[in-house]
Formats: C-alpha cells, structure tokens, sequence
DNA sequence: GTTAATGCAAATGTTTTGCAGTATA
DNA sequence: TATACTGCAAAACATTTGCATTAAC
C-alpha cells in the first residue's frame, strides 16, 4: 500500500520564505536558533513572521534537513545536519559552539547498547568549558 | 533525616520546603522535572507553590547539590550531583533516562581541550535510542 | 525585631495554534 | 481552481518576578 511514499511523498510547495529560510540555515555555520534566523530573514524579506521560522524548522527537522540542540539556554539551537558524525564542546564564557569529531563513538555506541540492551539510534558526546580567550578574561 | 541542613550555607535558612524539596530529590532516584517534583511534594506540603520549587532548585544549582540537564523535551530535569561522572541514555520510547559509566571520557575529555585550546571543566556523553520494553512494542 | 523565604498572581520568554487571506502547483 | 502556506494575534507552555505576608534567625 506504498505506506511511505506517502508519508515521504506528502507535497511541499517551494516558497519564498523556505527556500530563503534553507539558504539562511546553510550559509550561517554556526547554530542558529530561531530568533537569530528569525532577524536575518528579515532583511531580506521584512514581512516574514516568526511563526513561519519555527514552522520551517520543525519542517526541516522532519524532513531530516536540520537538527535540533538543546544547550543550556532556554531556548534551542538548529544547524543543517551534515553527514559526518560530530560533537560539541560549548564556551560557558561567550556561547561559542565547536564542533569536533569523535572517532572512538562508533565502539563506545556498540559497547552501551550491548550493556543496556538498548538500540542505540544516537550519540552525542557534549562538553563545556572555557575557550582560551575567555579563559585570558576569566584570570584575576 | 535532617540531611538536608548539611547543604545550606549560613547565609540561607532551613525551611521546611527546603528539606522535603531536597529529601524527595535524594528519593526520586530518577531525573525529575520541575512539575513532578512539585506534585510531590504537594503529597506532603499542600500549600507549597511551584515557585518555591523553581527558588529552590536554582538555589540548589548555585551550590552545586543538582545538576540541570537539557533532554529533548522542552523542559530541564533535574538530579542530585553524585561525585562519579555518569552519562546518560534516553529511551524515545517511555522517555526513560539509564545513566551509565564511561571510563574513556577521562582521556577523550584531554584530547578534546588540547585540541581545541579548551579548559574542559565538563563532559557528558548522551545517546538515545529505544529500551527493550518499548523495541517489543515497536514490532508489529 | 530583622530580614530571608514563601505563596500568590501577574509577567516573561519561547514556541505553537486558529484563522482568514495569499500564493503555489 | 484547490489547498498548502503565510502573517498576524492570541494561546500555550515552562519559568521568573513583584509584592505583601510569614517565619527563621
């Protein structure tokens, strides 16, 4: 009964406003969150509102387009998910976000699922700390 | 148990609300919200409101007794900080949270601020995935 | 008796939704 | 033309705050 093509297939319309938006999300390398997204899509297009960014995003997001963060404001954070498996190591002094690459998570994946009995559909190794120019502020 | 006027400094008082607040923590082996613990404790203190749950936790935060953790949902959770660095494994399923030990997060955690000029005061690795339980559900 | 902590209600900030108008296929 | 998408305003959330009252010191 063609079950996913039909939740795959479901038609979207190409608008102004999505493709402005992915262009947005693509060009910005860093993590957006709506707000920010929400600001430079407005130079461009003033009369997009905000409930379309949130919108598009959890379009996105479904579509497998994006993926979404929680750090540890209180809002989140989007970026356009590449292929490579990465982690983050976020600055507690001015919220820069790295991203860096962990090749031992593909074992340590295996060996948690194996201990848990767990599927394991996900890893994300997160850490915080200091980057070294807010740790030369951070001296007194 | 009287415990819990341990953690508070001469500077706070010991309120009734503190101690449960604190004691029902230390009980609720799990991740708590906000919310649950706040229907707790109404269990035992009626008149308790949300915000002194809210006044609480963050004062507990500030003196490092819980530890704030952003899962997927919308809101925080909430544990009490024990001194083994543990990680975490959410079940998308049932939303269940199984902490588990990682003993390459030590060296991982060295690489990671040598190579990105970091001071690393934190690390956590988190994964999800589905739990047994809800794998039998899943197959149908 | 001081003053920190509380309960309540109202405010905040982020994200979602209802609906009528607009634009895409 | 049919209807998916949009903008706007209002709602729905979790969380925070102002203020008068209560209780710890």
């Amino acid at each position: 009964m063609e079950k996913g093509k039909e939740i795959l297939g479901k038609e979207q319309r190409t608008t102004a406003q999505r493709l402005l938006l992915f262009e947005l999300m693509r060009q910005g390398e860093g993590h957006l969150d709506a707000d920010e997204l929400y600001r430079r899509a407005r130079e461009r297009q003033p009369r997009l509102s905000l409930s379309t960014v949130y919108r598009t995003l959890r379009l996105f997001k479904g579509l497998g387009v994006v993926e979404e963060h929680h750090f540890t404001e209180a809002h989140h954070h989007y970026e356009v998910r590449s292929s490579a498996e990465h982690h983050h190591l976020l600055c507690l002094g001015c919220g820069k976000v790295v991203e860096f690459e962990c090749p031992l998570s593909q074992q340590l994946k295996g060996d948690v699922a194996r201990a848990n009995d767990f599927e394991v559909t996900g890893a994300e190794v997160r850490m915080v700390g200091f980057c070294s120019i807010c740790r030369q502020g951070k001296r007194e």
